[in-house]
DNA sequence: GTTATTGCAAACAATTTGCATATAA
DNA sequence: TTATATGCAAATTGTTTGCAATAAC
């Protein structure tokens, strides 16, 4: 049985690694450390997330500007999304190299989920056209109270 | 005639007055400064733009720490929106109180314009309920290339 | 051997906060 | 008169950078 997002997070990897090996980077021990942490997050990390993380992990380690030097090499190349909820702090998240995507919910406690809709996901068919513009992506933030 | 712009602006200028004064708070030379550049304002802005912008109006200015203080303030009420390309700088604008609303377009350049498309507006529609969470809004960031 | 990458610590930029003063109600 | 708002400057926080040391290729 396939776990969809075993998988993903693997793909990933591999695409990553080819990615950034075709470009002509090196392959070293803290770039390293935080791909493969980001490979095992399901969810969006702060750069000190990862820090922390890999501080407590005693086969990797990375310093904080390594992570953010990494993480903007990896923005470059268009490896990870960079998503800013507005609390002052930037969140990463891998891309799938198979295309799929999906959005966030912010909650009013603060806490962000993803998401994904189909039916959404359509609407942005031809809003480029629409638009008169050249779209490369987009993103989606809903805001949702918590249920009580 | 009606110049559309215009009547949102002043109608916003009213609603936020009657809102932080219904709330028990004074009508303050900078804060007013603020509320009323804002007013005045058809596109994102940020702290510092304001800070500046009212430096060179001999009739009104207000310090940095003000300027902050209202922006959180009208935030609170759901006066302003909050917006935040992931440039490092968080960007402004008044939320209009007749319920209409627009997003964003980042391009490559960095340059932001706004749009809106009904299409896409009402693919929000059900959306929550689809989801199964109690929306309270939602932003699109769109990301384009400038056409060269 | 070369050149990219790292860690450290210092530098930065945006935003927040403490506190004494000013002012709207 | 009294509590809210302000300005200033110092403090915080997230992120970036210079540079000498290190490690990939």
């Amino acid at each position: 049985m396939r776990v969809a997002g075993d998988d993903c997070h693997r793909d990933w990897l591999e695409h990553t690694d080819a990615v950034l090996r075709g470009a002509g980077l090196r392959t070293t021990a803290g770039r390293s450390a935080v791909v493969e942490h980001l490979a095992r997050q399901r969810c969006l990390v702060t750069a000190q997330e990862i820090v922390d993380a890999l501080r407590g992990d005693e086969h990797a380690s990375a310093s904080t500007a390594t992570v953010y030097r990494a993480l903007e090499t990896l923005h470059e190349f268009g490896l990870v999304r960079r998503f800013d909820a507005g609390e002052g702090v930037a969140r990463y998240e891998p891309v799938d190299p198979s295309g799929d995507h999906h959005h966030h919910i912010v909650f009013d406690d603060g806490a962000v989920e993803a998401f994904s809709d189909r039916e959404l996901e359509s609407a942005f068919e031809g809003l480029g056209e629409r638009l008169g513009v050249d779209l490369t992506g987009h993103d989606v933030i809903l805001r949702a109270r918590r249920p009580e």
